[in-house]
DNA sequence: CGAACGTTTGAGATGACTCAAGCGTTGTGG
DNA sequence: CCACAACGCTTGAGTCATCTCAAACGTTCG
């Protein structure tokens, strides 16, 4: 089932069966992308939103010379691009960073049922506003984290969200990503990235290597991170490993 | 009318007189609230949303030594906490910067008047991606730009914000923060504002005198703060006074 | 084998921070 | 009406985190 992991964990919002037949019925194709492709230009209006099947795609901000900011990641089972459903328009840039496969969901068919079923739509608007609860906690961790305390903060968030959707088992997980994406993402260069990666491996507290994220110490992690999953909005956040370490300070 | 500025002057939402009523036979009440009140504590999960009628209102997360750092402030005319009504909980916390007003909306009564329509229920989707937006855009901000360039980017944004509602008149604004709350949103310390204030200052980019708000090279301030209207979702956003400066880059 | 790409390391520059003190304004109570 | 406390703004000096520039190394793939 395509849907399968679309909300799957999230707190509060349970999709029954019908409805995820009633949103598999929307999606006019599937596609497989390459990696490290634009699939949606900044600006561009669209008529479609995708919802992600495998791999990983970030939405981007670029400054006038060309410095990108990712201001988003998504793993597979998140709806890449529904923003553009009540928005019409989209303010930044959606593309691949690994190969990807996608669901093409035609704003038209979402219309169609989504209109009579508000409790449906509610669900779908929640999806797109656990986005906006990750900008917030990207904002939080660019504006009040240091280099270390940021990328221990995302190796977390990232634990937890593949945790969700079966690709981390909470210890180890494939992070199918360069360190220049990691300096993106956390609005470092990629040299301090390099740097940063060694220092939580010297502490012990994790190990990345190839796009393996081995996490050594996962209560450290999260308190050098300050990580709190809070706005992950997932169903029993902090499960059984140690990661909910905000309490003691 | 109270719901006067709400969606005021943005792309492709017009609400319908018909629509406004509705939607204000959905206040419960009218509060005033002094400055500096936590509206809402993090974590909470509230039955009620505000739209912000005067002042300007702050949405927050803390680290663990109360470090805080802002990832929105809401103009009135703005639903502060929608995002509440399909998420049941908030990540974050809600304070007043200045004195203000705002109406109570039960999420009840909002969703008494929103089930039966999809049109209106879309448009106020669109409110709370809105607020994604502009955290994808203050993520963009603090990832990327220089302190001058923050404070440059930040003070642009208010202006066409608050000229949207009225509030400005393209060049001058009274913008009730103090230099720690423009930290607290740049991802700076007090200090630091202040000397990149001085630095806009002998620029001769704006003047930022008690609140008072000068923009006195318009293109200039935008430049420098890689400014780019878009992301406002505003009619018209760059209103003849040179405010689209990112095309010469 | 060589090109392309990602990673690693070094040395030096600099932007932002910390700590500390002084100044100006406002509001309040003696 | 003055004194003083509280608050926000301003400035200085020294430190430190991160950046820049540069080069080398390892791997993968054609």
């Amino acid at each position: 089932m395509l849907t399968q992991a679309f909300l799957a964990n999230r707190r509060g919002v349970e999709l029954s069966l019908e409805e995820r037949q009633l949103l598999e019925s929307a999606i006019a194709e599937v596609r497989n992308v390459e990696p490290r492709q634009t699939l949606i230009p900044p600006r561009s209006s669209i008529a479609v939103s995708t919802l992600l099947l495998d791999g990983i795609v970030s939405r981007f901000i670029d400054d006038h010379q060309g410095l990108r900011q990712l201001v988003a990641i998504h793993v597979p089972g998140e709806f890449v691009d529904l923003h553009a459903y009540p928005m019409l328009e989209l303010d930044h840039g959606i593309a691949t960073l690994t190969a990807a496969r996608v669901a093409i969901v035609p704003h038209a068919a979402l219309r169609r049922i989504l209109d009579p079923r508000p409790d449906l739509t509610r669900k779908l608007w929640f999806s797109t506003l656990i986005d906006a609860a990750l900008h917030r906690t990207w904002l939080f961790r660019v504006g009040r984290l240091d280099a270390v305390g940021r990328v221990a903060h995302f190796l977390c968030e990232m634990n937890l969200r593949l945790q969700a959707i079966g690709l981390s088992d909470g210890q180890t997980y494939a992070l199918a990503l360069t360190q220049a994406d990691i300096a993106e993402i956390c609005g470092l260069t990629t040299v301090h990235t390099n740097r940063v990666l060694r220092q939580l491996r010297e502490a012990g507290l994790c190990h990345v290597h190839a796009s393996l994220v081995e996490i050594l110490d996962s209560p450290g992690l999260a308190r050098r991170g300050n990580f709190d999953p809070h706005y992950l909005y997932l169903n029993v956040p902090a499960s059984g490993n140690g990661t909910n370490a905000i309490d003691l300070a």
